[in-house]
DNA sequence: TGCCAGGCCCTCTTTAGGGCCTT
């Protein structure tokens, strides 16, 4: 399985917990590191967008009014992403969302995929780089712009772009042939020190 | 109107606090 899926959420907050929805969702389909399918939608959960998010998202209540349900909407993304690992900035964030989400349709199996983070990789890998947000690591990497910030769409986009960069400079720095999904999730997690022993050791546990 | 949470990471640390990142 070499696909993943890069998803980003827009929100009307921070916390689902504190009662926070979605309302666009995207996701790209990566197949090494070409981009191979898209999904993409706003949602209504019927929840009020406040005036900064608004500004914030360019997604408006009026907007939103006519989006398809909520439900709706991730019951398609669940089918679209069924089988792929998932990767997002800040990836946190997104999987508290679709976990959320996905919880208010009812339980399904396979329905929790692991999620990899490229701002967690980028802390590992691009130590220089003062500041992690997505579009300063964009405009570090020279990534190509991918339409309006802050839209799903166009950060899931710029989000792929930063996977596949990562995943090139750890193949080129650490002379491997490729850094599948798994080995981020390791990765995200190990100290830049020892990383180069992480790589080994997976690959060996592989022959 | 402005704020909310959670996880990670650094340091003036580990019996903690604060900044960053996501909307």
């Amino acid at each position: 399985m070499s696909v993943v899926g890069v998803i980003d959420f827009e929100t009307t907050g921070l916390s689902p917990a504190m009662g926070d929805r979605a309302t666009e969702v995207a996701i790209v389909l990566l197949d090494g590191g070409q981009v191979v399918d898209r999904f993409q939608s706003l949602m209504n959960a019927g929840v009020r967008i406040n005036a900064f998010i608004e500004q914030y998202t360019g997604i408006s209540n009026e907007m939103i009014r006519t989006a398809p349900p909520a439900a709706e909407v991730m019951a398609d993304a669940r089918r679209f992403v069924r089988g792929v690992p998932l990767v997002a900035h800040n990836a946190s964030f997104d999987q508290r969302f679709w976990a959320a989400e996905l919880e208010r349709l009812g339980p399904d199996e396979g329905a929790d995929p692991p999620f990899a983070c490229t701002m967690l990789l980028s802390r590992r890998l691009y130590p220089q780089v003062g500041s992690y947000r997505l579009q300063s690591l964009a405009s570090f990497h020279a990534l190509p712009s991918a339409g309006r910030a802050h839209r799903a769409m166009a950060d899931a986009e710029v989000a792929a772009s930063l996977l596949s960069r990562i995943q090139q400079d750890i193949q080129r720095d650490y002379q491997v042939d490729a850094a599948p999904h798994e080995l981020l999730v390791k990765l995200q997690r190990t100290q830049r020190k020892a990383l180069p022993k992480a790589i080994e050791a997976y690959f060996d546990a592989l022959r």
